[in-house]
DNA sequence: GTCTCTATCTCGGAC
DNA sequence: GTCCGAGGTAGAGAC
């Protein structure tokens, strides 16, 4: 990894064009060629950056180039689309090499897929006499989160979202819609569940026949946790 | 700005749980007091983050973290939200502080929004005849893109995309319903325009009786420079 | 390879 | 502030 602070201004020509003005910035340059270009402030995303595959290749100046004060200039092309990203240093600030290593990753816990293993162990919350048949029932346009039978043996698909927004009620309406045309599903009744619901998402589904059910996962996982006590 | 590299572990408590292992990372302190963890690969996203309003603490260190080999905790904790972020510091490699000042920010070009300027300039690519209502025509639930009238003075509702995709019909289609129902705008024909539509929006629009209009941007973008030279 | 959906999405704009 | 839509979305998983 190289580490270089820098006074630069950045242009970007791919999918949009972009340019950054001249001022003192931090370049990341990885290992695996991508660059990113940081300001102190506005977390997370870089101001512009290359994605790998790329190549990094610093370019002879023009002398347009060296009149305006450019001492370096560098273009980092990105192998398959074309998009470039052409830095121009106008001053050095620091520039340091550093060897990191592989890194072993991340692990995570407590997204989508984990509520979708807690509703399937507490299918009851979606009514009483309620009985899961399966996680991820495939249909013709993609897989539903969970099929269920209510207390008469009605279908039941369920719609699992952190947070339920408008794209989630219209992705539940195609799987209803597609699944309400199988004889032996038909009725099928639609719930839509997530840890938050936003109000037009709740608006246009219940507009649309659909059951909205905001789901606790503290209480769900503690559930989970005292079930686990008894074993 | 700070930058650290340095032999770490992470931990980030907050809408979901992740652990990094200890390995040499870089660490981005920045001025709004965020913080960036950073590998030498996997560009663009950090492999965990806080993002501002939130600060940086150095707690103490408990005999189990000293035996660990722990020589310095960091708590970083959203303001806001609760989540926090503990990076367990097991060696120094690289500790350094600069000064970057503000950014001037970025410029942009060549998005959603010069398409629609391009289309609303050049509105018969909708057909002979075509006539420019007004760009961004308000409705109850949103502004619709374009609407424009035919030669026969039927409206056309236009939803413009750079890349057509399903939730893209979905929009417009939501859109036709509500203004369908005004009796001074109905019958109102939908027009999904886009510089790429993949093949199921295509499907799906088609089938709502949508037409489906593929932009050239560069060709557009020629058109208005050529029109501007005749001036 | 393609397509689809998730995301600690981030970011900006409107209300 | 909240809500909503766009993104150079990126990234993972299924087919």
């Amino acid at each position: 990894m190289r580490l270089v602070i820098a006074r630069c201004s950045v242009d970007y020509v791919g999918r949009l064009t972009a340019h950054l003005p001249e001022a003192t910035r931090l370049l990341i340059h990885k290992a695996d060629g991508s660059l990113l270009v940081h300001s102190d402030g506005g977390s997370y995303k870089p101001l512009n950056w290359m994605s790998p595959p790329c190549t990094l290749e610093v370019v002879e100046l023009t002398e347009e180039q060296r009149l305006a004060g450019v001492i370096e200039c560098w273009e980092v092309s990105h192998r398959k689309s074309g998009d470039k990203l052409r830095v121009s240093i106008f001053e050095w600030v620091s520039d340091e090499r550093f060897e990191l290593g592989l890194d072993p990753g991340l692990t995570k816990d407590g997204v989508e897929s984990h509520l979708q293993e807690l509703l399937a162990a507490q299918i009851e919350r979606l009514g009483d006499g309620c009985t899961l048949v399966r996680r991820e029932h495939m249909t013709a346009i993609g897989p539903v989160d969970i099929l269920a039978r209510d207390a008469e043996g009605a279908a039941i698909a369920v719609e699992i979202k952190r947070r339920g927004e408008i794209d989630g009620v219209e992705q539940l309406t195609r799987y209803l819609e597609l699944m309400n045309r199988d004889p032996l599903l038909a009725p099928v009744r639609g719930v839509f569940a997530a840890q938050e619901i936003k109000p037009q998402a709740r608006t246009l589904a219940e507009d649309r026949g659909i059951r909205c059910v905001v789901l606790d996962y503290d209480e769900m996982r503690g559930e989970e946790s005292g079930e686990l006590r008894l074993f």
